[in-house]
DNA sequence: TCGTGTGAAGACGTTCACAGCT
DNA sequence: AGCTGTGAACGTCTTCACACGA
């Protein structure tokens, strides 16, 4: 791997761009500059060539880029070009919640099957998604060539559960649970983690009163 | 504000530590030094001891911290002395979902109204907490002095909510939506962007087939 | 002339290494 | 002796400013 020196953040730009293009796309614009696109991103046009050129070359002088070639060159970069199936552990409240929202699909991403301890307790109403135990978890992700995974167990479990998915050759895992994950260097972890952003805004706001 | 070159990314880690600090709290530990508590939290001993001083001077050379005083210095850091009031805006699937959820109130935030431009539509199961038109939003806020919120609308709405939200009084959103806000410099926006974060991993995931 | 691509400078955050307190 | 607190070095990301091609 020779791209070692792309910036983490730029990656998350890069969907930021592609969201704006497809905008674009739509409003039928057909070229962009990089001072227009980066305005809409809300990010300097200079960081936004600079992003771009991690990846190689797609604009063309005194004239800007292509919003259709753009935005397959993106796709392609981010390994979008086809659907992923994602598994998702832990069907608790905040599981259920995600398998509820299917925010994911709109976006590209089929959730193929949930696992949880114990299935049998989970409410069904309104998940589309079978709901297996977690004994099934290695050989049904094997089966299915999954390779992404939400992970919404409860803090004291999730590292268990996390070997078993790396075993399972899981290599991105989107982590709800408040835990730090110890995890091989191939696979790579998203944490969102709603209480710490919640006393994250608390900082700034207590802030404000002095 | 003299405290601006404290850098974002320590004030989530700050969480972390506290964190760490009240599971060593419940193990009956007293002190701790910033090598133990620093591998707890998956930092750098260096980091955390940079990340406390940014606040003041919580240690003792040669012996460590106090568990109890540092999880109360850091408490009130973040600014977690009393309960904070949260609003959570557009009650969609997202936003039911984390209704339903309920893990911030575990974590001491209270999640006080919801509000939704039909809150008729709002499917009330299992959920605790009142929900109001989009009329009530300011004089809500206002009376009740929420100052935290939480953002599920669609992204098209989510801009012109804010901006409502904003002239409410609230100094700091919880943003769901996939939306860049433009926010006075007052207003802290923490974004959340699940989409965002599965298509970082299928970067990560794609180049490991290379 | 216009806007990209990029070397160089700058800003920011992290880590080192050790001075200094207990 | 042990561990914190911190100046200085380092590495990384961002921004500038301009050369270059369309």
């Amino acid at each position: 791997m020779e791209k070692a020196e792309i910036p983490k953040k730029a990656i998350y730009r890069l969907s930021i761009y592609q969201r704006c293009l497809t905008k674009l796309h739509e409003n039928g614009k057909e070229t962009v500059s990089s001072s227009a696109l980066a305005g809409a991103a809300g990010v300097k046009p200079a960081q936004l060539r600079r992003d771009l050129t991690y990846f190689g070359q797609f604009g063309t002088r005194g004239l800007g880029y292509s919003v259709q070639d753009l935005r397959g060159a993106i796709r392609e970069v981010l390994g979008r070009e086809q659907l992923q199936p994602v598994a998702l552990v832990g069907a608790g409240n905040l599981g259920v919640a995600l398998l509820r929202y299917r925010g994911f699909e709109k976006e590209g991403f089929e959730v193929v099957a949930a696992f949880d301890s114990v299935p049998e307790t989970v409410v069904s109403r309104g998940i589309a998604v079978p709901v297996y135990s977690f004994k099934e978890i290695s050989p049904f992700l094997r089966d299915n060539g999954v390779k992404l995974a939400i992970l919404c167990v409860p803090g004291e479990a999730a590292q268990e559960v996390t070997n078993e998915l790396v075993v399972a050759g899981v290599q991105g895992i989107l982590n709800f649970s408040p835990t730090v994950l110890q995890v091989p260097g191939a696979v790579t972890v998203n944490n969102v983690d709603l209480a710490l952003e919640l006393e994250n805004l608390s900082y700034f706001v207590s802030q404000g009163e002095e």
